[in-house]
DNA sequence: TTGTAGGCGTTATCAA
DNA sequence: TTGATAACGCCTACAA
């Protein structure tokens, strides 16, 4: 199986290998029949151009990179990752662009990867599928100008390109919801405490909270992980008769907590976040928001690539709508 | 930023191009004098060489793709493909190969993606996911002689390379765990039947069986659909109060089928398979398989590697061992 | 042990 | 509208 080169189809179709490329990049300084004539041969041949060749002429890659972060064992997150990943493949695919999986358990073969990588051509650019405070990849990226964006808000919004959902609105409505249907006691189950997105999270259930001129409000916290929600939830519930909401900041909170509720016996409802599969799955019908997956994926690929293509923006980021769904019936397992 | 190349590391050494590009790539002949200073410069300029163009010359890309077939929205096989996913690109860059993410939720512009990967020199192999009866790709791989391994057992033992556990001796093990249990009635859940690993679990349970002499048993199948499972067991239950054991194909069928025993309020032990992260999340405690998905990983991706770098092999394929765990007390919860 | 030079497969510049 | 030809950055005979 010879591999078939640019010579090949030039010989065959009796012009030079500088029209073929014409042919091939469309270009327009060509006359339709030589165009003609030349593509049949190239449909003859079944001619594809060599990566290597073309990355090296134009020293783009047409590969993006995506960047997984240690997932922690936590099953929503796969979810998270699967579905983004496969959006971001394909979105990235009809601008003809490849994805390239780079994730590392030690932070520190991450960075190396990252810079290798970087450094040797193979990509164009970077996808961030989880972020983290003052990251050090990011810092270097920054420094270096190298394409990137980030799923999630940075500390400096003028900065970089990043895409997501707007919490604190979400928040501040999935709580408003809960206040409208007579609810005045409330408590918020946060995530990680370092997570910007917590954060967020909160101050959309603190504004909410404000504006209903409601005061009685516990915070309490937990990684994300639904066995440490429970084992919270219950203690504050054995602690605290008048709770009746608790917001969290995620699904996998949402379930432990629900948990705690339906062991102890009692009618607390419950709100979550990400919408996740196991959600689904377990039949459970909480408050959820709906963070569109697709959409984030779909705005994350395309501001990166016309970075890396230089096609001018008005913004450095993207603000993806978000959806709440659920709570009709709160906890019901069928 | 301009980009160092092999001229500029050895104008500053003083060297040939030749001799840094022996450097790189630790030829032997080379004076330990010139090396290290050659090595030096290279270190000051931190060179790295342009992939491109070394895969141009050496036209082998250290790149593999991985496919994904689709998900159908099944929980568990996002553990699955993370898992494998990041286990995979770990032992591929212990060799210097990178992993291209290759997705697509139609089958025909898969087909034509992998093709396209290829023609154009982007992969030096493909390593498959999820084995489906009959795929075209492997079909066409097998065809044009392109290096690729299988996570799977498929039909034609010889052919091609695979990576797989042996799941008739798993099976076979789980089922005679029950008989030692003193159980005499059975049932078989199985996932798809179209799917080869559906039939080779069968066949264990079925030996197991016949070895014991124990006659009683029936079968039922299922998508890979918790929900489905679910109901069919209630079904059976409901009209047979003789079932001791139910032995399953996945994790996610045992779950549902314990959910149905739960509220049936029957005594039924269940058996699942691949030791899932939903198992452990619900605090489930049945037996299962852990199939080592990191050793199913190390031996796919070390085999394809070999196959692509010539390195002789004596087999095609790779049997991982299958652990049996859990089983000590089934289906409590936290 | 080292250097020279041709080649890998394209693209792009400059003539024609 | 087309064709030569010099890059792109590296590797590898072959010579020295």
């Amino acid at each position: 199986m010879k591999k078939i080169t640019i010579k090949d189809v030039a010989k065959k179709a009796n012009v030079s290998e500088a029209t073929v490329s014409r042919v091939m990049s469309n270009s327009p300084l060509i006359s339709d029949k030589t165009k003609r004539k030349v593509l049949k041969v190239i449909k003859e041949l079944d001619y594809f151009p060599n990566s290597a060749a073309v990355s090296l002429t134009k020293s783009s890659s047409r590969i993006l990179g995506i960047v997984i972060e240690d997932q922690n064992d936590n099953p929503l997150q796969n979810d998270f990752f699967t579905e983004t990943l496969s959006y971001i493949s394909a979105y990235a695919l009809e601008r003809g662009y490849y994805i390239l999986y780079i994730h590392s358990k030690d932070n520190e073969e991450l960075h190396e990867n990252i810079e290798r990588l970087i450094k040797t051509n193979r990509i164009d650019g970077l996808v961030f599928l989880n972020l983290v405070e003052n990251d050090r990849n990011i810092n270097y990226l920054k420094e270096i100008k190298f394409p990137y964006v980030v799923l999630g808000t940075p500390k400096e919004l003028d900065k970089g390109l990043w895409v997501d959902n707007d919490n604190i609105k979400a928040t501040r409505e999935v709580t408003k919801r809960m206040i409208q249907k007579g609810y005045t006691n409330f408590t918020f189950l946060s995530g990680p405490t370092n997570l910007t997105v917590s954060n967020y999270r909160k101050e959309g259930y603190t504004i909410a909270l404000k504006e209903a001129k409601i005061k009685s409000m516990y915070q309490i916290s937990s990684d994300f992980d639904s066995y440490e929600a429970y084992h919270t939830t219950k203690e504050l519930l054995m602690q605290n008769n008048q709770i009746e909401v608790i917001i969290t900041t995620d699904d996998i909170l949402a379930i432990g907590a629900i948990r705690a509720i339906e062991e102890l016996g009692k009618k607390v409802e419950v709100t979550g976040f990400n919408n996740s599969k196991l959600r689904k799955y377990l039949k459970l019908n909480f408050t959820t928001v709906d963070i569109r997956y697709e959409e984030l994926a779909n705005k994350s690929v395309n501001i990166l690539i016309d970075n890396i293509e230089n096609v001018k923006r008005e913004k450095n980021f993207v603000i993806v709508q978000a959806d709440i769904i659920g709570g009709e019936k709160n906890g019901t397992k069928l």
